[in-house]
DNA sequence: CAATTTACTTGCGAATTGCAAGTGAAAAAT
DNA sequence: ATTTTTCACTTGCAATTCGCAAGTAAATTG
């Protein structure tokens, strides 16, 4: 496996801002969540899945992105010629510590739901930290 | 202290979305990074710190929005009549581990500048963010 | 083979972004 | 005291992006 090197240039080399320009915007986030705590695996699951209700063509646009940015991988279903089965990549499953950050964040200043969520990860971050990362790469197969 | 209801409404009550909405721009998360890092705390610092080159209106918008969000404070500088000094809030020096696990993404994922402070930041992840809360709450006098 | 499902694309108005230029108040220089 | 400079923005406008509704094409189901 062989890692290629962006080939479009960046505002600024600062590892902030590469994560910004993968990331920062108002869905990538959310569709990486629907992939890690909720399995999501089809553009069906995703729009189905959205509680913030995506739109297809930003659905679209965001899939391609996040495999372009090698984020999360598509391949076709082999029971299904219609169906992409989208998978996290190692990259992709590294960003559980991210969103586990920004989910006890907001859950910590904002009025949140959840609950249930929040308390298993505040009980003990690592461990589910650990569980999840433990969950996706088996979902690798 | 008393915590303000957001009056506006989410597009769902999961904590990710509660962050996303309030971060998930491409400039946010990059100010919020000047002000924890390079110890911005002006509207003129913000413009010269900036690698990525922020336009004036962007700025201004992006701190208004995070003053409105809790997430910094601004002031009049008393010795300055035109200065306004803007501080980290406790909810925005919260925001340290999140920065953290971005960066620490992006630097093992791509090929990022800034080594010096990848490498502090890997030696002793807690140790750092610990350093970074500290000095954060004692700029805020 | 007709109907349905899946994964998109297209069109288009609305909102957001980014650049350049301008404004107004306060401070510094003369 | 008056001019100049600094600072923190705002305004105008073109270009990009977003979001909704509708449409399409291929594969599968009945």
């Amino acid at each position: 496996m062989q890692k290629k090197a962006v080939n479009f240039t960046r505002r600024s080399l600062c590892p902030l801002n590469a994560s910004v320009e993968m990331l920062g915007d108002r869905w990538s986030l959310l569709i990486l969540r629907d992939m890690m705590l909720r399995g999501s695996r089809t553009y069906k699951e995703f729009l189905e899945a959205s509680l913030e209700g995506i739109a297809t063509n930003i659905l679209a646009d965001r899939l391609r992105r996040l495999e372009r940015n090698g984020i999360i991988h598509a391949k076709p279903d082999a029971r299904d010629g219609r169906r992409m089965i989208y998978t996290l990549t190692r990259k992709g499953i590294d960003l559980a510590p991210v969103l586990t950050e920004m989910v006890l964040w907001a859950a910590k200043h904002e009025r949140t739901g959840n609950q249930p969520l929040i308390r298993k990860m505040c009980a003990n971050k690592q461990a589910f930290i650990a569980e999840v990362v433990k969950r996706l790469r088996a979902a690798k197969e």
